[in-house]
DNA sequence: CACTAGGGTGGGAGCGCTCCCATGTGTGAT
DNA sequence: ATCACACATGGGAGCGCTCCCACCCTAGTG
């Protein structure tokens, strides 16, 4: 039943078998490149694999093999967010790009929700993957820890604390922040405000500490009234830039941490007159479209999203290498299994 | 070998069958939701699954019942293009959305140049996926044409003529640039020029056909001078908005079939002095984020991103039912094969 | 010239599931 | 009470592959 087509069934291992004249063990070792093969059985055999257009049956490998040659992308948002922020876009390219070279595939899954997680940790528990790419996890995300308890490979794109158990790849926050600010400072401006993200994700934390850190190193009070809590969406953006007006009308620049919340904050500068860079100048954070078509042009401290991508791919097949070689190594290189990717600094017509 | 971890094997159909004291074809019949258990029975199974937290294997289910329940999302660009273009992300989101609802997975891929087409058919060929979700194919895509032939379920984002054998989803394109140009003209524009896309794209054929149709129904000559012919990048835009100033210095708007283009335009329009919308008048074609950050905002036809994602699926989940059957219906509902999804005109301060 | 290594090779066993047929068990009709 | 039929159930036979053991043959050794 349900025979997909007329065209008839794709060749089995054993057909190219038959084929070539050899026995099943022998394909096989020639279609997983083990060196055991003569070169003339080689040979004989990757003939009829052409002739016969055999293509390996994935799921009878995953069952026999217990691999799936395929890892995840687990994305802890609603896909909603997956739009609007290029960087989820950008980070599931540079995995895309960096998997091309290997020959797994790549699944995208969205879990919003408690429910969903469940299903997710349900669905990634039963060995439907080789690894799993965290990407965008909050402080008190269960689904992280449920994996690392499973031990399934695990990656995960920004550290939910200064001592991630799960191997990590992250940008350097807090020195992109330092470098926006600085940056202000260095053109003069004293009244720095910042909009900070959501501090429950880590890297929001360490924008603000990096925020913090420019402002000592430069000999300028830290003032509280100078600093508003966002969430990273354009609308907390508007709502903490007339917070921050109403606080400290004085202030002559803004470091937004992303650049959606600048985009939201030039709104209201704007609506109360503010000009753009004279009155305040704007940094953003993640030098995303926006950036580059907002008016003015928007400094913007810009991610690697392709690079950490690439990062996260090769660190996650490590992983995996490592898991199936029997985790000889729990002691394993420490640092590196944290890379940390530095940012930069596109400045632009808003400082 | 390469058990991943002491946490020991996950419980398989059999175990679940002895904890709840019936035979393997039982649980199966359960877990599969067959009505042909008795209540009784299926609690006690339940229980059991529930008790060993038993998941089925997907490898074996795939093998034994030869489908894998995933499909796979095709995007035949280079992933930079994935970034770039919110057109392929909002799609993405769709179809994540509403795959949620059902229990199938999503593999995305990517594939540039001809070596990695013919890996990527190959490999859909091996009963990898049920089916396949092509997003913006050029006319001449050879890929489309293969899966076709090898009888794989696929619906395409954007019919590549107008008698598509595929099954497909579009928007209104030419609707959408009649509406875009019609709004130019109910403002009193008279010298609409338009930059196109690429034409080996049917969407782009439809919406410099929209473009004519409208001028022709308010009674205005069809210039070509005031076509130029790009390729949706912002620098084909900055390319046609020279060569457009060039040929129709009095020209008082332009409709830009693609907000990258669009943001390309107003560039030269303001290096040219012009004012927008004063002196001209612009609209885009996607709405995307670029339209709304613009300054000033872009006037621009929305495409319902989201939902085409959401009808694709559903149009692909009813093919693979449909081969499931044996095909029955070779006369199938033929126009219901071709969704059409409605445009709408965003205005904003730039028309 | 017998004897041992070892590289090459064939093929059995089994991965966990679905499909389906054979077997049981209960119900209503005669 | 008897027969027929429907429904519920158990379990064999594979799905196509990898793993591994046993075997063979050749080449080198004493």
């Amino acid at each position: 039943m349900a025979a997909r087509g007329t065209h008839g069934r794709r060749p089995t291992l054993e057909e190219v078998a038959a084929r070539a004249g050899v026995g099943r063990g022998t394909v096989s070792r020639v279609i997983n490149g083990s060196p055991r093969v003569s070169d003339r059985t080689r040979a004989a055999v990757e003939e009829a694999v052409a002739e016969l257009g055999y293509v390996p049956n994935t799921a009878a490998r995953a069952l026999a093999a217990n691999r799936t040659d395929s890892i995840a992308v687990v994305v802890p948002e609603a896909e909603s967010r997956f739009f609007s922020e290029p960087y989820f876009s950008g980070m599931v390219g540079g995995v895309g790009m960096a998997l091309a070279e290997s020959n797994l595939q790549l699944l995208l899954t969205f879990a919003r929700g408690e429910r969903e997680q469940d299903r997710l940790a349900a669905y990634l528990a039963a060995h439907r993957v080789d690894g799993v790419l965290l990407v965008s996890v909050h402080a008190d995300d269960p689904l992280a820890d449920r994996l690392l308890q499973m031990d399934i490979p695990t990656v995960i794109s920004g550290p939910r604390s200064a001592d991630e158990p799960l191997p990590s790849v992250d940008t350097d926050n807090y020195a992109g922040a330092r470098s926006a600010v600085g940056h202000l400072t260095s053109r003069g401006r004293r009244s720095v405000a910042i909009i900070t993200g959501p501090l429950d994700v880590y890297g929001a934390q360490r924008r603000l500490a990096g925020y913090e850190g420019q402002l000592a190193a430069d000999g300028i009070a830290y003032d509280e009234k100078l600093v508003a809590y966002g969430d990273f969406t354009e609308e907390g953006g508007r709502r903490c830039m007339a917070e921050l007006l109403e606080r400290s009308p004085g202030l002559d620049a803004v470091f937004a941490c992303s650049d959606l919340m600048a985009s939201g904050a030039r709104q209201v500068l704007r609506e109360k007159g503010r000009r753009i860079p004279d009155d305040v100048a704007l940094v953003g954070f993640d030098d995303s479209v926006i950036a580059r078509h907002m008016e003015p042009g928007l400094t913007s401290v810009r991610q690697p999203t392709r690079d950490m991508g690439r990062a996260m791919t090769a660190l996650l097949l490590d992983e995996i290498a490592l898991a199936a070689d029997g985790k000889r190594s729990s002691v394993r290189r420490g640092a590196e299994r944290h890379v940390v990717l530095p940012t930069e600094l596109m400045i632009r017509a808003s400082s």
